[in-house]
DNA sequence: GTAATTTGCGGGAGCGTTCCCAATCGGCCA
DNA sequence: TGGCCGATTGGGAACGCTCCCGCAAATTAC
């Protein structure tokens, strides 16, 4: 810096104001500056300002590690998205999504003087952890505890679960199974929730829940469960995984999707429109969360307070494909 | 820290000695500082130490921004790698794989004062834009060009290749098609290059190639023209979701799988299991890559010399199930 | 025409560390 | 006993930047 101020003639200081855009400096000398730093290749020590600043254009971002297909795209949108503000992402990832992880994580980015913190960490056990946080700390949370007072973006689990059932009893079906996801998960939750809502307000009976995990694995387990049984004609999994599972238990047992069995999954995964048969679906739309959940952040970081607890919810949208019919006639 | 030396009577040099574990502190001045640490809950700044030292414990990773399997498994693999260290990752994902984001990415992380660089960029492109480097920088590139002289770990994508078609042949195919991936990935071009060393190996026809980008969508496409041609019976995908859409485009036009046509994919995903027939694939070990390129990298950043140009070479293994049997009889 | 602003710029301090150098204190050897 | 050596500790400088304050020149106001 100093060298850019001797080759421009000017003091450390003007060059400082040139650098952070201050008003006050005259539009030669900025010139001029502005030369000096071109022809040296000046960079500025983002570490120095950091130091002195006590704050930087970082943030940090905890996710589950996992190849899971939301929480891995949100990831991505996000580091996008903060680029686009210029801003640079820190990621800690959690192996498992307890109280003691996701708080070593947090603990992790504090220590690297992040600007702000965004947490992906749909599960209970964050609760806990985000509530012995500093409060100064700007904190968004995504997909989180929706009782929990906090700054929150979340996919509309409810509505998007709401509007797959609702699909599924329009086309005709008495009531729809539910394959869930684990039951610690907020996303599972809403979506066991939004299920239910709609069976109640079609009057249709509720049949008992099956438990998955997100994985095919788990869906192909409670498949072959669901084959067995000739009154199940059109089931709601928690995600497209799942109904891939299923879809493979129905075939091994010979029931044929859609003619006997109507299948609506969750996320809208890039294959799903390649499964047999294509898959009809719920896609949420992660870019608009990291999105928002960006902007939140943003927003905190600039006002300097923290605890805006402003909500955002993004509306996820049914995707119609082939994999949805008429219940077969008794 | 000057707090922590004050509670402890000892100077900030001697509380500095102690945070970095060096060999000259007594034993009781040791536990004092310690005591002093704790009762005060003092955390060292990273960002002061940065400016001295001039590095940081920070690695930056470069990816490309997509949900594709292997990058996204290689980015958490990594940061769990780096953390195990006790390094944090920046992310510096890039939209597309041309050689000016690449190097805009490169660009941000040097910003941060990243320890090294981690290149996932397995296309033509990143070699320009790796090439105009400070020299300085330790830099491990990940599946990148084999003919660039860098330090590079890399799946074996010839030698998976090889096997998967090796083991269609074995099944008495007499020979077998691929559908590939974009043709500027290395990845692809090592798949497509173990494809046709295992067909001129066997002494078997090589079949037109055909070409697709990694999506169900491109396996579909060319599967409805493989269906359409009787004496194809085995074909390599360069990865699982082209299998998808192969299998859906067979299983459309009526062709069953294994028992007219056999299929091996690429990539294990965790759905690949649960596809229809379940896939017979090639897993590449990402947790190994990334164990592997941390190593290196760290070597390089604790030698402070760059350029080791070492080679790491991690071998897939292939995962039979029920997608391959032998050709039907003519 | 003089006083009161405003504008443009520079000097120095300080952010929280680490590194270099010097100083003190025993103990040991001759 | 005296000086030398290693072990331990402390004092300052420096890393590269931003912030606070001061000063000169230019502008405006009365």
């Amino acid at each position: 810096m100093m060298d850019v101020a001797r080759l421009a003639g000017v003091s450390h200081q003007t060059v400082s104001r040139v650098l952070n855009e201050h008003p006050n400096v005259s539009e030669p000398t900025r010139l001029k500056v502005r030369a000096a730093i071109a022809e040296l290749g000046y960079r500025p020590n983002r570490t120095a300002r950091a130091l002195v600043t006590g704050t930087s254009k970082v943030i940090g971002v905890v996710a589950p590690n996992t190849a899971l297909y939301g929480p891995a795209s949100m990831l991505t949108a996000f580091e996008q998205a903060a680029q686009d503000s210029g801003f640079a992402v820190n990621v800690g990832s959690v192996r498992t999504l307890n109280e003691r992880s996701i708080a070593d994580a947090v603990e992790r980015h504090l220590d690297q003087r992040v600007a702000g913190l965004v947490v992906i960490a749909p599960v209970a056990g964050a609760g806990p952890a985000l509530a012995r946080l500093p409060e100064d700390i700007p904190l968004v949370t995504i997909d989180g505890d929706p009782e929990r007072a906090s700054t929150l973006v979340t996919v509309d689990q409810v509505a998007g679960a709401r509007a797959a059932t609702e699909h599924l009893l329009a086309a005709g079906h008495s009531t729809v199974w539910h394959i869930s996801g684990p039951a610690d998960w907020f996303d599972a939750a809403g979506r066991v929730r939004g299920w239910q809502d709609a069976l109640s307000a079609a009057g249709a009976e509720q049949p008992p829940l099956l438990t998955g995990d997100w994985s095919a694995e788990s869906g192909y387990r409670n498949g072959k469960l669901l084959a067995r049984l000739p009154e199940v004609t059109a089931v709601f999994t928690a995600n497209d995984h799942i109904a891939l599972g299923l879809l493979r238990a129905l075939s091994e047992h010979g029931r044929r999707v859609p003619e006997e069995i109507s299948i609506v999954g969750f996320d809208d995964v890039p294959q799903a429109a390649y499964y047999t048969p294509p898959l009809t679906t719920v896609r949420p739309d992660f870019d608009a969360v990291a999105t928002a959940g960006v902007e939140l952040l943003l927003a905190q970081i600039e006002s300097g307070s923290p605890d805006l607890a402003t909500r955002r919810t993004i509306a996820p949208t049914l995707i119609t494909r082939d994999s949805v019919a008429p219940p077969p006639a008794r």
